[in-house]
DNA sequence: GCGGATCAC
DNA sequence: TATGGTGATCCGC
């Protein structure tokens, strides 16, 4: 590595000074790249950056960002000592509300796969293991290995830049249909904790376990109990190699379950995983970050110990605080989220309501604990990038390319739209997105293509015929479903009806598809039951009974153990039966990482009592699932019914005359069935879900000034 | 309704 | 040689 030559031969001019470009420096904040030599890597990445057109719009970005702060701090000067009083007094109330609607009673686990595609080649090539690795191109890398890390390369970094830091590093083109096989592997785990788990991406979900906590009070210690993979049971601590360890068992608590979905996904995939386990998802998701990679973190679901945590930890690792906030938020000194508290009154003076509501949740450490299912999406896009267009008709041939594969997926996924999006990237790196919306929802190919030329001719005569673009996407929004609205409502009717009866969640989970490119390859969405309305009797006593369950949540529970001590959430009780257990030799649980043997006895007291109660509650288990005929209330058993058949049944009534009008009076268009069998199936699949705070919906935040 | 910006993965 | 693609949201106009 020659920097020293390298550094002579730049002859930068004075503005072109590298040393203010924050935006360019390597970005640490990630697993495994702790104690690096930044100054020299940044160095590097400078060195080959410098003088490029990528490097000239990113300083103007620095300089708009920079303006902000200017702006910003005059601003700031303006304000009088009263408006900072009243301020204060405004971000106090506040402040005082969000701490009032502080809800501990939930326990969310947030998995994240450590270095998931990266480690997924590791796993199928092992020889790459001890040696740098990176999944990606030289353009841009997805992530890289922890071997990797130490040079500094990571994430979100060209490959040619990440060849500069580390010379032997290997890149691994990128196989999404590997990673996605390894994903729904672990997503048949997460469901069995929670079936409405929220998939964030391939390779991270949330889950919410206050139910399976509930639920799991009564397993016994089978039910506990996973089997190791043959390759990777450990020998005993008898000290005979041929002595291995076959299964483990885990107790009660939630850190527990964390550790048996990690010791699952681990023994099913061979990858490992890092989870968060909290009272929401903001805490879930920094906890399964703070122990990576093959680690855990547990935040007790206690106001003061949040508090005291949050306090010192900095903000720019809360999810939502990006770089651009980040920066804004220094100049004011706000650098961890205690200092939030501390500028309180001048950021309720700086930033819009929607932003100091976030910061302040931010701050108490509050946030969501509920996991909602996607609502339908409200844009589909394809963009490209490209060697440099500046020839007219060439342009338009992309674009016409980019307007057939958008149809494509148009009909993929049942979707027309009524505004049209232009994007465009020059070969300055300047963003610009023109779009236009019209009356008729557009379909096909045939419906976008004009627009989006109008569109791309405007474009260009704004550029006085010298477009040259490295980028171009188009995109729909004002989204509605290909399906007609009496095709839409009926889908609904029959979604509330043959829902399974065993089902214990309120809210069922949305057809809708998955944000993820990588997963849009699945059936066609059908948001057929977005409200789970009650439409029937049987919905309404399935609703009835979650509503008794979820009262029990305001009772106590009393130790099934040692019957003495009452618990306010279900979590805190299999906390302290963890504990019970453990202060019982005959029954204890051995930890991930302990060699000691499990005991297999049942004759621990906790063991009658949990048995005792198993069997006492049993009955109130559904385990038949009852599907009812929408059109005759017919009611029909999954033991003796097929779906198929049920299917049939349906079709019968459906035959007779009444459902018909009924469907043409609402839009004169025939009903086309679907398949129920297919619906279900569907529900099964794991989708991007939006996560809603649980006041005011506030969740992703932004700022301007 | 539009366009720019920010953020996450 | 060379710095991604998709979706969402917010803000100011």
């Amino acid at each position: 590595m020659d920097v020293s030559k390298k550094s002579g031969s730049n002859q930068l001019k004075p503005h072109e000074h590298p040393a203010q470009l924050t935006r360019m420096s390597l970005n640490d904040n990630k697993a495994g790249m702790q104690g690096l030599d930044k100054e020299k890597i940044n160095k590097i990445i400078m060195d080959n950056t410098v003088g490029s057109r990528f490097y000239k719009n990113e300083q103007k970005r620095e300089q708009q960002v920079n303006s902000r702060i200017q702006k910003m701090k005059e601003k700031l000067n303006s304000f009088t000592s009263n408006q900072i009083m009243t301020a204060k007094q405004h971000a106090d109330e506040i402040l005082l509300e969000v701490e009032n609607q502080r809800d501990l009673s939930r326990t969310i686990i947030h998995i994240d796969m450590d270095a998931f595609y990266a480690a997924v080649e590791e796993r199928d090539r092992p020889e790459l293991k001890q040696k740098p690795m990176a999944v990606g191109g030289m353009d841009m890398l997805s992530t890289s290995n922890y071997v990797a890390r130490k040079y500094g390369v990571r994430a979100a970094m060209p490959g040619f830049i990440a060849k500069k830091l580390c010379p032997n590093l290997i890149i691994v083109p990128t196989n999404f249909d590997k990673y996605r096989e390894v994903s729904k592997e672990t997503q048949e785990i997460f469901s069995e904790y929670d079936e409405n788990f929220c998939g964030m991406s391939l390779d991270e979900a949330f889950l919410d376990i206050t139910d399976h906590l509930q639920k799991r009070i009564l397993y016994d210690q089978e039910e506990r109990t996973f089997n190791y993979h043959p390759t990777l049971a450990p020998t005993t601590t008898s000290g005979d190699a041929n002595d291995k360890k076959t299964s483990e068992t885990f107790a009660f608590s939630a850190e527990e379950v964390a550790k048996e979905i990690r010791f699952r996904i681990h023994q099913k995939t061979l990858l490992t995983a890092s989870a968060g386990i909290a009272a929401n998802t903001m805490l879930a998701k920094i906890g399964s970050d703070l122990n990576k990679p093959n680690g855990q973190t547990f935040f007790v679901p206690n106001r003061d110990e949040i508090m005291k945590f949050i306090k010192d930890f900095p903000v720019r690792k809360v999810n939502g605080i990006g770089k651009v906030t980040e920066q804004l938020f220094s100049s004011l000194g706000v650098k961890k989220c205690g200092d939030i508290y501390e500028m309180r009154a001048e950021l309720m003076l700086l930033f819009s309501a929607t932003s100091c509501s976030f910061f302040f949740r931010m701050c108490l450490g509050c946030s969501s604990n509920i996991l909602e299912p996607d609502g339908e999406r409200k844009s589909i896009s394809t963009e490209r990038t490209f060697s440099t267009i500046s020839d007219c008709d060439e342009l338009f041939a992309k674009l016409d390319e980019l307007c057939h594969s958008l149809a494509v997926d148009m009909k993929k996924q049942n979707l027309q739209g009524k505004t049209l999006t232009l994007k465009t990237k020059n070969v300055d790196f300047q963003l610009h997105t023109r779009s236009k919306t019209i009356n008729v929802p557009m379909t096909n190919y045939q419906t976008i293509f004009p627009v989006a030329q109008e569109l791309l001719k405007q474009e260009i005569l704004n550029a006085n015929n010298k477009l040259s673009l490295r980028l171009m996407g188009v995109g729909l929004s004002k989204l509605e479903t290909a399906t007609t609205s009496a095709q839409t409502s009926i889908l609904k009717f029959f979604a509330g009806n043959t829902k399974p009866q065993s089902s214990d969640k309120t809210v069922s989970p949305q057809t809708s598809c998955s944000r993820d490119h990588e997963w849009s390859d699945h059936e066609p969405c059908d948001d057929n039951h977005k409200n789970g309305d009650p439409v029937n009797q049987k919905d309404m006593k399935n609703e009835l009974i979650q509503v008794e369950t979820s009262k029990t949540d305001t009772e106590t529970f009393p130790c099934p153990a040692c019957g003495t001590e009452q618990f306010k959430t279900t979590a805190l009780l299999n906390q302290h039966l963890d504990a019970c257990l453990s202060s019982d030799k005959t029954f204890q649980q051995p930890e991930i990482k302990s060699s000691s043997n499990s005991t297999q006895t049942s004759t621990s007291p906790c063991k009658t009592a949990i048995s005792n109660l198993t069997n006492s509650n049993s009955s109130v288990m559904l385990d038949e699932t009852t599907y009812s005929c929408p059109i005759c209330c017919a009611s029909f058993q999954s033991s003796k019914t097929t779906l198929y058949q049920f299917n049939n049944h349906v079709d019968s009534c459906l035959s007779q005359s009444t459902i018909r009008d009924i469907l043409k009076e609402e839009n004169g268009e025939p009903f086309k069935k679907r398949s129920l069998a297919n619906h279900n199936n569907n529900e099964n699949l794991s989708k991007r879900r939006k996560l809603l705070s649980k006041g005011d919906g506030i969740e992703k935040f932004f700022v301007q000034l």
